[in-house]
DNA sequence: GGATTACTATAAGTTTTTTTTATGGTATTA
DNA sequence: TAATACCATAAAAAAAACTTATAGTAATCC
């Protein structure tokens, strides 16, 4: 069954004219009558009979009317949900965080976005940079926010952010004593390191190996809160994001050493998969976060 | 939204490959990846994405689908019953008759044609043969079996058989005293005449006119059960079909008049609009009748 | 781990389908 | 009885769909 002739059959007896039923369609009418013609000899059935002036439907032709109703009322209605997937006013936004950005970025950028886009359903998936680059590979998520990592060539990244990592050390720890350190001075200390995959070890290692220094990694972990105890006990130092130890710095039990060389800066980027066209909700945040990245940080000269 | 597009994009999704799906549609794999790109296109939204060699709907992808699901089951269905008008396993004959046809033709020729063709409905339509043939060209019955009668142009005949009329009378009339009388003794006789439209009065009539006599038609009905009931009362005299006043008959409260000339014989004709393609039930029907005539009145020499 | 297999994608050219233009025919209406 | 408003038909043109040929790419198999 040729579905463009049952639509101007559909339409044929819809608008009761062959030539309205043209109009409706963009066509001329003799077009009409030749697809209304020719599907009826493909069925081998007689669907209209004039009755005078009149047109009239057989039997046949009264059934698959109703069909066509129906058939071409699921169309129309595919039709407007497709046209909401491109207006926005439908679908979901998949995107990834690490733990860090997913409490201290999404959060104003995601109520933005619902903001702008209240009909977009969001799914927030979390987990280190490496996992989030890899289900962006896996088109697992369209979007993520990761911190910067040796990425596959398929990938494409938009620079987002800045973020700072600072030393930690017990209060008891030597390091507490003095005003401010280098870099130099953690060869052998014992430092504990993020697990692999991570996105600020890997900033991190990165550092120490632009310095050349190799420090004693007595501990990978990828609990921040393990991490947190165990320099509390001073087992060792390590470098964290100093929003997240604001209490332990109230209460005195952590302490922030200064480097001579600078903390430890490293970016922020949300990725995506260059081989694939992104969905219009993660196409709307790719262009949200360009917009809004332009407000708060004007680019240097 | 091109539906031929939207089934190469159902059937590769229901198939799980583009090559099946071309196998169903019995065309090269090639038309079917680019009927699924130029729906993508013309949608403006992907629909389909590629991980690895595994395919995977995108979330407008998967709505789609289940549109297409139901639209296609729609068009299946419908083809189906379209398959069940031509092979009448469904449909109605619908056809009219005379009174006295369809008391006694009809009942068997039903019969027959319900037992080869039980899924068709059939409804029959009663009135004398001129309304019958009205019907047939206003197309409200495509068939009827009337008596001969002048007919319109566009109204096709087929004959079927001959009807004998007997003229009958009252035992009080004269005419009952008689062996057998002439037609040209009718002449100034009081007649009951059948209504305008039937095919028997015309009959009846285009015999007077034939042997140039004038009774006095003193009475019109389109009922028979008047018409005998006025001959009882010895008002007059008319012609009818024998086994319809049987029973008056085997009382002798009617009397059956020979007529030298013979009695009135006319023919029954099945007819159907010339201009029609006819439906297949009465395309059956009208088979079903020219064999059985062939089975019954062979042709004579 | 390179060859094989089993797919899908792309390009160019062909075929088929659909549409248009032009015109004829036919009821209904003024 | 002409005018109007339709639908039907034929031929030509335009558009869409398809095929052939071939390239590309994962997954699979020795």
């Amino acid at each position: 069954m040729n579905l463009r002739q049952l639509e101007a059959f559909y339409l044929v007896i819809k608008r009761k004219s062959f030539t309205r039923a043209a109009e409706e369609l963009n066509v001329t009418q003799p077009a009409v009558t030749i697809q209304v013609k020719s599907f009826e000899k493909s069925l081998n059935l007689k669907l209209i009979q004039q009755v005078g002036k009149r047109m009239q439907l057989t039997e046949a032709g009264e059934l698959l009317y109703q069909y066509a109703e129906k058939i071409f009322e699921l169309v129309s209605d595919a039709n407007e949900k497709m046209r909401d997937f491109k207006k926005l006013m439908r679908g979901t936004l998949q995107i990834g965080a690490t733990k860090n950005y997913a409490r201290y970025i999404m959060p104003s950028l995601l109520s933005e976005f619902q903001r702008r886009y209240p009909r977009i359903k969001v799914i927030l998936d979390e987990g280190n940079s490496e996992d989030m680059a890899k289900s962006v590979l896996e088109k697992k998520n369209e979007l993520a926010l990761i911190s910067q990592l040796n990425l596959d060539r398929k990938i494409k990244s938009l620079f987002f952010s800045t973020v700072e990592f600072v030393l930690v050390a017990s209060p008891e720890h030597r390091f507490s004593q003095r005003k401010s350190i280098s870099l130099r001075e953690l060869n052998g200390e014992s430092v504990i390191l993020r697990e692999k995959g991570s996105g600020s070890r890997a900033a991190v290692l990165r550092k120490f190996q632009e310095y050349g220094i190799w420090p004693s990694v007595i501990m990978e972990a990828s609990s921040l809160d393990f991490i947190v105890g165990y320099v509390k006990q001073n087992k060792g130092v390590s470098f964290m994001f100093e929003p997240d130890i604001k209490e332990e710095l109230e209460k005195g039990t952590l302490k922030v050493i200064s480097l001579e060389e600078g903390n430890i800066i490293f970016f922020t980027d949300l990725i995506y998969h260059s081989e694939k066209s992104l969905s219009p909700p993660s196409e709307a945040f790719l262009k949200m976060v360009k917009e809004l990245k332009k407000e708060l940080v004007p680019p240097l000269p």
